[in-house]
DNA sequence: CGGATGATTGTTTTA
DNA sequence: TAAAACAATCATCCG
């Protein structure tokens, strides 16, 4: 069952982040604060705007409440006008001014102004000023004849790695992982098949063959390499600058020694590469690591000094811990050595007055048939456990007591009790001794009585391996009570950067419902003035209309003038007007068309409706 | 002072 | 399936 302290970045994974990871702002930034003199892509300017754009904020459990700002993996947009983060949001007390380093003065100064995370894109142009996004592999930057014959910018390799495989700059992590460093193998492997192989052997790790054929040629480390493009992530790390990796020599470990403490950088990383990849899920682990790098950099004074005093405190802890553990293997290899060399001396005395072993010595310790390759293993084990010097050093008083007290002990089996107290405190005899001065020492005995000697013994060793037992179960529960604490510690500090997370994510919705209401309400007032607009050509086609109804009219009323101008063919007052009524209803259009026609009046009346209901 | 080692986490490979 | 390797970086230790 694995758990963990500190949760995997997946907890802390942040809905609205960006998928992307703009790695050559991330370089560029490392860079910048790395490589300041081979720094092509981001000049200080730059590099100032960005931190200082689009600083983040996050708590560590180590330093409590203890804020730091996260540099951004890249510049904010730059249009970010809508996006008004206000830095009102930050719940956190303002950093207590850290004391800017000559280094790293950038984060320190980062303004807590904005929890957004910026967004990340590739930036094409800076990968196109590398100059390295030639595709087809003849002018790639890159080790000629292996993948891991990086330039001494690693950064100028990735970013030639994504110039080589995506075209338009905009390429995910993984395919940066795993396909296009497979495509990178394959077009290496290509110009490797080349007449001019120059590829000389990189001689993998002894680690990684178990059985390193000294006869191994060109061809098969060849082969190697084309087996590894197909799908193997890991080539063999061979960088002609650097020396070639010392195979790991990989210790086994006692599971009850004491861990080591972790380094205050280790701590810091712990801390950091959370909220890092919290921002940044797709960061990979060399990545972060450059933040980290960057951060710790420019980490003030103070904030150092705290990880550094809580790798002091661990320190002390664990030398504590070191001590008791060694203690506790000193005295149980002493011990048994004691033991296993008291059971000698009492086989001698056996063999010297004749007695069957058995008949002495019903211990199912001497029974056991492991008992003397155990006992040659742990007076073999001693040295080492003894051995390490400025440690023993610094802890010898009581690892020295603890083992003249063994010694004293394991003396007192052999000898009478006022023997024994003859010898006061001047027994610091070490063990092989003792045996010998038992036998020396102990005049003849009967065989009842060794019997009673020997059953003292046992019970006096097994007195003192229920006391080791007891001290070892004591210095485990204090670590244990210990791990609680900083369990406790962390799962605060999580608690805290969780509440800090959702705030962002509060944060980030309620930007998203405002600029959704923004663009809600200028949506509207763009529909009423296009209703607006709608009207008014209404109007004007109403006035249009108007008009020429009026016109319409007046050619009406010329034409009756006209006609009343003209000799009347009728007279009007004939009561057969009611005929020629119909006849003579050709002034009956005119009121008609001084008024819209009913069909007309009912397709403005429902545009306006329309209109109004705007 | 410089090299070796170990620590950090997550993914991949190997036994 | 567990363990090891690996990535970049720094701190620590030791010769």
């Amino acid at each position: 069952m694995d758990v963990r302290f500190y949760p995997t970045a997946g907890g802390n994974s942040i809905a609205g982040d960006a998928p992307n990871l703009d790695f050559a702002h991330c370089l560029g930034y490392y860079n910048f604060n790395k490589f300041q003199n081979n720094n092509n892509y981001m000049n200080m300017a730059e590099a100032n705007g960005a931190l200082l754009a689009a600083g983040d904020t996050f708590h560590t459990p180590s330093l409590g409440d203890e804020e730091f700002e996260i540099p951004p993996i890249t510049p904010p947009p730059e249009t970010e006008s809508g996006l008004g983060l206000s830095e009102v949001d930050s719940p956190f007390p303002a950093m207590p001014e850290p004391p800017t380093p000559h280094r790293g003065p950038l984060i320190p100064q980062f303004p807590p102004q904005s929890l957004d995370l910026p967004s990340i894109t590739i930036s094409r142009n800076m990968m196109d000023q590398e100059g390295v996004s030639v595709i087809n592999g003849q002018a790639v930057n890159v080790g000629p004849s292996h993948l891991r014959q990086y330039p001494p910018n690693p950064s100028m390799v990735m970013k030639s790695i994504i110039s080589m495989n995506s075209p338009n700059g905009m390429i995910s992590r993984n395919q940066l992982t795993t396909i296009n460093q497979s495509q990178l193998n394959a077009q290496l492997n290509l110009n490797m098949a080349g007449p001019n192989i120059t590829h000389t052997s990189p001689s993998p790790p002894a680690s990684k063959s178990a059985t390193p054929s000294p006869s191994s040629s060109i061809n098969e480390d060849d082969q190697d390499d084309g087996n590894r493009v197909i799908g193997e992530k890991r080539p063999a790390p061979i960088d002609p600058t650097k020396k070639p990796k010392t195979p790991k020599k990989k210790k086994k470990k006692d599971p009850n020694e004491p861990q080591k403490p972790v380094s205050a950088y280790a701590l810091f990383f712990r801390d950091t590469q959370a909220a890092i990849k919290g921002q940044n899920p797709n960061a990979t682990f060399g990545e972060v690591s450059k933040i980290v790098a960057s951060m710790w950099d420019g980490l003030g004074e103070e904030q150092k000094q705290v990880y550094k005093s809580k790798t002091e405190a661990a320190k002390k802890e664990y030398l504590k811990a070191l001590a008791a553990y060694r203690a506790s293997l000193v005295s149980k290899a002493a011990a048994e050595s004691a033991e296993a060399q008291t059971i000698r001396s009492v086989q001698q005395t056996l063999a010297s007055t004749s007695l069957s072993p058995g008949l002495v010595l019903p211990s199912p310790l001497n029974q056991h048939p492991s008992m003397a390759s155990a006992s040659q293993a742990l007076q073999q084990a001693i040295p080492r456990a003894i051995a390490p010097k400025p440690l023993q050093m610094r802890l010898g008083g009581s690892q020295i007591v603890t083992s003249v007290t063994v010694s004293h002990q394991n003396m007192s089996p052999g000898m009478p009790p006022q023997l024994l107290g003859q010898m006061g405190a001047g027994g610091a005899m070490v063990a092989g001794a003792q045996s010998t001065a038992v036998s020396q020492m102990s005049p003849p005995m009967q065989p009842v009585q060794q019997h009673a000697m020997q059953q003292l013994q046992q019970q006096q060793q097994q007195q003192q391996m229920q006391q080791h037992l007891q001290h070892h179960q004591m210095q485990q529960q204090q670590m244990h009570h210990q791990q609680i604490q900083q369990q406790m510690q962390h799962q605060h500090f999580q608690h805290h950067l969780q509440q800090q997370l959702q705030q962002h994510h509060m944060q980030q919705q309620q930007q998203q419902q405002q600029q959704q209401q923004q663009q809600q309400h200028q949506q509207q007032q763009q529909m009423q003035l296009q209703h607006m607009q709608l009207q008014h050509q209404l109007h004007q086609q109403q006035i249009q209309h108007l008009q020429q109804q009026q016109q319409q009219q007046q050619q009406q009323q010329q034409q009756q003038q006209q006609s009343q101008c003209s000799p009347p063919q009728h007279s009007p007052g004939t009561p057969h007007s009611v005929g020629g009524s119909a006849s003579l209803s050709s002034p009956q259009p005119a009121p008609q068309q001084q008024q819209p026609h009913p069909s007309q009046i009912q397709a403005h009346a429902q545009v306006l409706s329309q209109v109004s209901i705007f």
